[in-house]
DNA sequence: AACTGGATAAGTGGATACACAGATACGCTC
DNA sequence: GAGCGTATCTGTGTATCCACTTATCCAGTT
């Protein structure tokens, strides 16, 4: 549901699979920074050839997740300490201009759902470290969504699965954080105050508070 | 020089070429919205196979320049009228974020060289339409590669490029607008002021502003 | 006369084959 | 013994070929 927002943008049957295999194990953690990922390898795991592997490569390329050096293959691309900072900020804004633009579509069902929403993220921090992320990504996106802007939650969706590994890495350590659920209790407040200005300051600070957290579990593999 | 900026992931010689062709031609609007790509032309337009260029509408599509529908080949991507304003929203939060963090970096040389931006941003608008669409991005990427963050810098460019058309026929029709040169002078005086919150906010308002203005002449042919 | 169905043609997506570039290892020379 | 050059091998990038989907046109029927 989450990560279905991004739409592998003119993609066919094989290199649609192809990519959503190659995504997955990304997303996984499957490989680590700085692998490389060899075309013919994955193309017989999923039972095609090489071709519409590569497309599946322009495509997470493009993304950000793998980086295709010249005659010199496909890697993984992690993130510096800096990157992932940037990521954050970037997030920031465009989260902040989502929430800011949902404001005028909040009403008392939507509170309720997103309410639910912290629920199921609190009982997947339970059952397992990749549940909680995935339900975490669902409850941003719900909120993004509702700003009705097309390319702007495309946008945030994407840079979500760029830090995807991070976050699970981070959740893996620290085993549930207790602040989470209070974290996001916040955002729905703020939601429920009507103020669209203090919303997306709202958004921005929980967003950028929470890159620092990260960092000190930053790089899956160096760069 | 601006849209350098946007480097074309993991591309190799053939296939670079072939992606710098089209992409030259769509920003020169060559194309309408709509019109059908079709890879045999291209490709024996610019000396090469169908292959090259077909992966090349890949890393189009992902920038969102042309859209490809499986089976049914690769159309220009016009963006909607609700589309232009996203992006320009889109636009206004991450060069807002850019020039914020670009404040610490503004010194005297800086506001000289950007003043030198500026003029020959009025000088271009005298030689010809799209010179001054040139020098326009040219000028807003200065400012946002001042943030020492590529990740950001390259997003905003990517979007430059998408509006590049809507600018140049936007400028054609009205024939160099007088208060160009004023409207962004004000952001020289904001950068000069150095407040970093105060030049977030005059950013943003500049580039939500100049969305309206290109509404009218939206459309280079429908969706 | 208009609409629907089928047939044909055009064009896209995928696979295989080939050529070239880069990396590594081994040998030769200093 | 060490460093550089060369040769071989692995693997990427491009082209050609084939199969399948789609679109268009014509004919037949209502």
């Amino acid at each position: 549901m989450a990560a279905d927002a991004i739409e592998p943008l003119g993609i066919t049957t094989a290199e649609e699979e192809a990519y959503r295999h190659i995504q997955r194990a990304l997303r996984m953690g499957r490989y680590r920074a700085g692998d490389r990922l060899i075309p013919e390898e994955i193309a017989t795991e999923i039972g095609m050839s090489r071709m519409p592997v590569r497309e599946a490569f322009r495509q997470l390329a493009a993304e950000g997740l793998v980086l295709i050096r010249p005659n010199r293959g496909c890697i993984v691309a992690g993130l510096t300490l800096d990157e992932i900072y940037e990521t954050f900020e970037i997030r920031s804004v465009l989260e902040g201009l989502a929430v800011r633009l949902a404001m005028p579509h909040i009403d008392v069902e939507v509170l309720e759902e997103l309410e639910r929403q912290l629920d199921r993220m609190e009982r997947a921090s339970q059952t397992g470290s990749s549940d909680w992320v995935v339900r975490h990504q669902a409850f941003h996106l719900q909120i993004c969504q509702l700003s009705n802007r097309p390319k702007l939650v495309r946008q945030i969706a994407s840079l979500h699965v760029v830090i995807e590994p991070y976050l699970r890495i981070w959740f893996d350590y620290v085993d549930k954080p207790a602040s989470a659920r209070a974290e996001h209790e916040i955002l729905i407040d703020v939601l429920r105050s009507g103020d669209a200005g203090k919303a997306e300051i709202v958004m921005r600070d929980h967003i950028v508070e929470t890159a620092p957290l990260l960092a000190n579990f930053a790089s899956p593999g160096r760069r």
